[in-house]
DNA sequence: CGACTATACTTGAAGATTAAAGTAATTGTT
DNA sequence: AACAATTACTTTAATCTTCAAGTATAGTCG
């Protein structure tokens, strides 16, 4: 009984006995998935800080942005889609402003609120170097793809991105 | 003659005319992919703040001390590994010096060159850690892939890091 | 209606990273 | 052997991010 104790003890708790350790393939596949996760966006940018002199979350932002109907959005949504919390946002579009390439404007709906709006030169910025940022990440990651990876990539991607933030909205900062 | 110097215009330079843009599987893999290079390191960074108050990368340089022989590694060796400019590797090994877990040595064949070492507590401390840690990846990593998946993504990822860093030496900072 | 909680940010300080210089030892050159 | 260039870091300062509070508006419930 003793011995039965010591087996169920961890297996009741809900944590495993001995730890589920990574296999060689699975620590070969994390160690290159981290790299990844660092290089690429410091690759990505040095293009951008480069030719733009703008980081590579500063231009997602204003991708964003001029994505969104009227190039505006609540701060909160851009948030969601910038993959921030709001307080780096909050920060990040207060020096975007200073550039003039953002303004900020209550929300008509919500007190609270407030709406980040893409102005003409943050436009006229953006699209004066989205070139040479898609070119970038085509020399970096599709050029290397062969055909199919585009797709199972996206859907192994999606599986992973689902766990990370299950409920799809990232928490308050 | 002047249509067809328009035409080369831009292939004699190199560049191309007509930016290349992404397809929308293209952009949709791109998005997942920027999302994942953010929000993968931000979860397995909170399971480690909170259970061993360490940072992903603290633990990582860690981790990449413990595998080396006599648990040794010049700090560019260790840069590499950690996929780190040897600026912050050098503060953070700082800060791990300070508590207890790293130390530095003079390299005895190089007068230039610096020793870090994972010391006994370092050890101590990671290794209780380990096996959090990687149930951490584990649930958000590799129980959601399918088999085939490790092997696939691993290539994939393989491919593109080439790229990010062709000589495979990151540049000082 | 009025308190109470939640939401949507903003702000200020602390901590971390990057960028640029600085130091010291080694290697290559003549 | 002397000098320049390179390598291997370290350090300081500027920038950026995170963390913890703070503010104001919006719903909720008695």
């Amino acid at each position: 009984m003793a011995a039965e104790v010591t087996e169920l003890r961890n297996a009741a708790s809900g944590e495993a006995a001995e730890p589920r350790w990574l296999s060689s393939d699975e620590r070969e596949m994390w160690m290159r998935l981290v790299g990844l996760t660092i290089l690429l966006p410091t690759a990505v940018e040095a293009q951008l800080k480069r030719d733009a002199g703008i980081s590579f979350f500063e231009y997602h932002v204003l991708a964003m942005l001029s994505e969104a109907k009227g190039r505006t959005r609540l701060m909160s949504e851009l948030a969601f889609w910038a993959n921030s919390s709001l307080s780096r946002l909050s920060h990040v579009v207060t020096r975007l402003e200073k550039q003039g390439w953002v303004r900020r404007e209550a929300c008509p709906t919500d007190g609270r609120a407030t709406n980040a709006v893409l102005t003409d030169e943050g436009f006229a910025h953006l699209e004066a170097n989205a070139p040479g940022h898609v070119e970038e990440v085509r020399q970096l990651v599709f050029d290397r793809l062969e055909p199919g990876d585009v797709a199972a990539l996206s859907a192994v991607l999606g599986r992973i991105l689902e766990g990370v933030d299950p409920d799809q909205r990232r928490a308050a900062g």
